[in-house]
DNA sequence: ATTATGTGGGACATAAATTGTCCCGGCAAG
DNA sequence: CTTGCCGGGACAATTTATGTCCCACATAAT
């Protein structure tokens, strides 16, 4: 059974931005013993008409009590707090794991879905959701989009529905075809995304493990090359992250590659890159699309993924340092806290 | 403890009815299994453009799809469905309550706090903040206010705070002083909803009990007389409502009136009448102020009062059939509906 | 084949709320 | 007294919510 909390914030999903604005108000109120409105904008950060409506509020909620002094807190409102300590806490949760592990690796924005995506489908459905609402949010007019493939971009392309916001975009996969499930190729992530938002697609029809003279003759076709050109000008790469041996198993490599790749330590794999726990791209597929130097100057790179077996992966990729924003789960997050905070 | 559903309306006092609405726009989805826009409409009592942001929402949330055909749940949504009825059912139990009561005796609005006044003064103190809260929505511009003495009328009055609606009010006692305890006088209570309104108010000095020679003496009282057509141009009257015999005890009746009284099995009391059982009026404490017919044309008449032990005398004066709001707590809503469906 | 009915969604004017800003009179402390 | 912070009134600007109408399309009955 989910938290009664995360079902209501299913509802009412600024339930947690609320209820944690009011509670900080009345706490600080409550520490201060009396504060005027001035110094509660200081030591809240929220603009004074704001926090005058919210002060209001508190006052027709018999929370808080204003005279000529300032504000102070009735018995209601400090009952109340003490109440709210611990919901707020479990409420809070997750947004203060997203606020740390964002600063962290310097990203732009953590968000994290309760559950563990390796135990409960219903996780992975959720963090597929919570990964097309950060499409949806950051996605502009005519951006050109880069998926690329795995599971965990099949529950985004899922959770993506038709939205004014998207306007002539451009889906195309990051890179060449991964020769797994069909299904599972970021050709048809990307033109299941360009259904679900009404928009066009483009796909590369290019095998994986091309040998050297093959990518050489490929990269030379003129319609490849042409769309190889929009590829690299996307605006936004959304990728999966993957465990690197897991990975290169699934996509059929020798055997002795990977008993290099162990050898190496190394764990990530992400958009036909492999990282090692250092961050560093240590090896890639060959194959064509996306380079790293195209990774680096992209505007928005979007990583998706949870489970707590890929928190290492997860880790790796973040170190690379070219993320913006990351999308994963409770049980991920956990993991990664620890390893930051061993 | 409280539930933590009740703490979090107290900083979020929406909460259930954005709840309750948009489960029940899920709910009748999925009993509809597909259901059209225009027809969910229909079944919610919802308008339309309402209707339809609540299922952008809720598609946004991937709760449900919406197709050519028509509004489908999805597994997401239906899961949430499950996971939310015992929620919504415990969320609504008071909402529930506060219909069933207000049909059951033809009123206007209910409000049930949670909680047992009898028991706790927390609850008490709520009641009183419901009341004002009340008082502060029905009030009009102008309006004169007629308030009854007793502690929850004083816990109302704790509960009013200066607000923008309150232009040019007079509060005035309902009837003459009762002859308890200061503080619950009528008149001081008047004074102090006046006091934290910053309106105006009038008191009506006159003692309780009178002999008859003496009320029609007073009664004609130039100044008194005049106060007295100002009450009765009251739009709003707001009273408690006591136990008969602990009423009258309180008042120093003689023992012999009591035998009556409880001979009569007359159980309530209210603004100086006391009730039978069947809602009749079968005495009244000899006083100045509203009378009874000026009760029965009164615009708003609000009746606030809680706990277990007050449900029958609560009982007694709805029968009686001028009321139009009743703020009372889950304890005694409780033990109304218990009477209403034995 | 052709209506008729119901579907979702686009568009837009209007209403309502939120928010940013400024200022005022009061009150307490210096 | 004066100075500085207090709450709160006022109001324009802006954003959001809402009511309304209409259209293209799919389905089902005719």
């Amino acid at each position: 059974m989910r938290r009664i909390i995360d079902i209501q914030k299913q509802l009412l999903p600024d339930l947690t931005y609320i209820l944690d604005k009011r509670y900080k108000i009345l706490h600080q109120i409550m520490l201060s013993s009396i504060i005027g409105r001035r110094s509660l904008v200081q030591s809240t950060g929220l603009t004074e008409r704001v926090l005058r409506s919210e002060v209001e509020f508190l006052k027709e909620q018999g929370l808080v009590e204003v005279e000529a002094m300032g504000i102070r807190i009735t018995p209601a409102g400090r009952r109340l707090v003490e109440e709210m300590e611990p919901i707020i806490k479990s409420l809070l949760g997750l947004s203060e794991m997203e606020e740390l592990i964002r600063k962290a690796f310097n990203l732009k924005q953590v968000v994290i879905v309760p559950g563990d995506s390796d135990t409960s489908p219903f996780t992975k459905q959720e963090l597929g959701r919570a990964g097309a609402a950060v499409l949806r949010r950051v996605v502009n007019r005519d951006d050109v989009v880069a998926v690329a493939g795995g599971s965990t971009l099949a529950e985004v392309a899922d959770g993506l529905t038709s939205s004014p916001v998207f306007k002539d975009n451009l889906f195309v996969p990051a890179r060449g075809g991964l020769g797994e499930d069909v299904e599972l190729q970021a050709n048809s992530i990307a033109s299941e995304m360009a259904k679900r938002t009404g928009c066009q697609y483009r796909l590369l029809h290019v095998p994986d493990h091309l040998s050297e003279d093959a990518y050489v003759s490929l990269s030379q076709e003129p319609n490849i090359q042409e769309l190889v050109e929009v590829i690299r000008s996307a605006k936004i790469v959304i990728h999966g992250i993957g465990n690197a041996v897991v990975m290169a198993k699934r996509r059929g490599v020798s055997s002795r590659t990977i008993a290099e790749l162990q050898r190496e330590g190394v764990l990530a794999e992400a958009f036909g890159y492999y990282f090692s726990p250092e961050g560093k791209v240590v090896r890639n597929i060959p194959t064509v699309g996306l380079r790293l130097e195209d990774i680096e100057q992209i505007d928005t790179v979007i990583g998706v993924a949870g489970g707590q077996s890929k928190a290492q992966a997860i880790i790796s990729v973040l170190r690379y340092g070219h993320e913006d924003i990351l999308v994963t789960d409770e049980a991920a997050a956990d993991k990664i806290y620890q390893f930051l905070n061993p």
